[in-house]
DNA sequence: TCTCAAGCGGAACGTTCACTCCGCTTGAGA
DNA sequence: TCTCAAGCGGAGTGAACGTTCCGCTTGAGA
């Protein structure tokens, strides 16, 4: 499931990769806690190393927080993957409740998760099965005719919007956002003022 | 409406006035376009001034944005003002979609909208207008009944997440966005799978 | 056990960027 | 018109931070 940034051409020492693992924890949390503007200092002294080793696993800043960003999309994949699975055309909606707690777990690396360039083939892959469990949902009438996977995209946009704001005071408003949005997704929700986007 | 920075010992003279003017459109523009991370030089340059006239007005770049947080939020609460004339308990949609309008227009400082420590007092001001709103609608029948404050509170962080994601390309996303939380606030839409929040 | 490629820490470096300083300019009151 | 407080531009300053470098350490294969 989870692909490595690093070239295979030799497996690295034990402690390296213990490091490595440690390295990518402590980003996720610190970026989580103070944002992506964290220093890079604060991300190896989480981690019980120094910047040296950060830099010896990741040529740069971007590319540690490219890893998180595939690592966070690699789970949005499995989630729409399990999804497909969900009987009654449910799956879309179980869906973004996964990607919601995915999002919430990894808080700070959200603001790069759609303009990544490094793992646009991942991406692409994504929206292929979101399609899949749009028409699933439309079929089974969950879903009003006239959404799109531009909507998919807005909840997305929208939870990365709660999240960075709501903060740790919180922690569950994300929920109650996902289940809004899918209230007006509903063919019972009142038409839309508002026509799909292309 | 609008309350300026600027101690009135003395009133500026013309140039220096109209100076302070461009400057707060330019930063306005500038930040919408690049982000919050953009330089002041660049600010001063749009502006067509050099960067000790924008110190001159601005003691700092963060004075500089918490005066953009704080026109925005003069134009939110002025549109709370003409929501509460309209009948029928719609005010709080119109209010919602004024909202949008204006964080779209002012894109670059969102994310500093609800922890700016210099405009506590207004943001009380629109929270009280905010729930004689949200009472008006749920009298007329326009909200459901468990619907808070803090749902408005969602729909206008969802906003920043959308403007900010959608960029150029979608100018119009962020209405279909409120258009679709609105729809999920109805009582005629199904009971939400989560509770309010405190 | 011995060897050494690989790994490690953290001081030092270079760049970026917010902010200051100062000599020149100018609007406006007398 | 004259004066000068106020305003102006932009080179210069200092701090923060991403990145590099190098001498010391260590896991693991022989």
């Amino acid at each position: 499931m989870t692909t490595s940034t690093e070239p295979e051409h030799r497996a690295l020492r034990r402690d390296a990769s213990e490091n490595r693992r440690r390295l990518i924890e402590a980003a996720r949390l610190v970026f989580a806690e103070h944002g992506m503007e964290a220093g890079v200092e604060e991300v190896a002294h989480r981690a019980g190393v120094g910047v040296g080793t950060l830099y010896r696993r990741f040529p740069t800043k971007d590319a540690l927080i490219a890893e998180l960003v595939r690592t966070l999309l690699d789970e949005v994949l499995e989630s729409a993957r399990q999804a497909s699975t969900v009987p009654g055309g449910d799956g879309l909606e179980h869906f973004l409740f996964d990607v919601g707690a995915a999002h919430a777990a990894n808080r700070g690396c959200l603001a790069r998760l759609w303009n990544d360039e490094t793992t646009t083939t991942l991406r692409q892959e994504i929206r292929t099965r979101m399609a899949t469990l749009l028409d699933d949902a439309r079929r089974h009438g969950r879903i009003r005719d006239d959404a799109t996977i531009a909507d998919v995209d807005l909840t997305f946009w929208s939870l990365r919007g709660v999240l960075e704001a709501s903060g740790h005071d919180l922690p569950d408003a994300w929920r109650r956002q996902v289940a809004i949005s899918v209230a007006g997704l509903r063919p019972s929700a009142e038409a839309l003022s508002q026509p799909a986007l292309a």
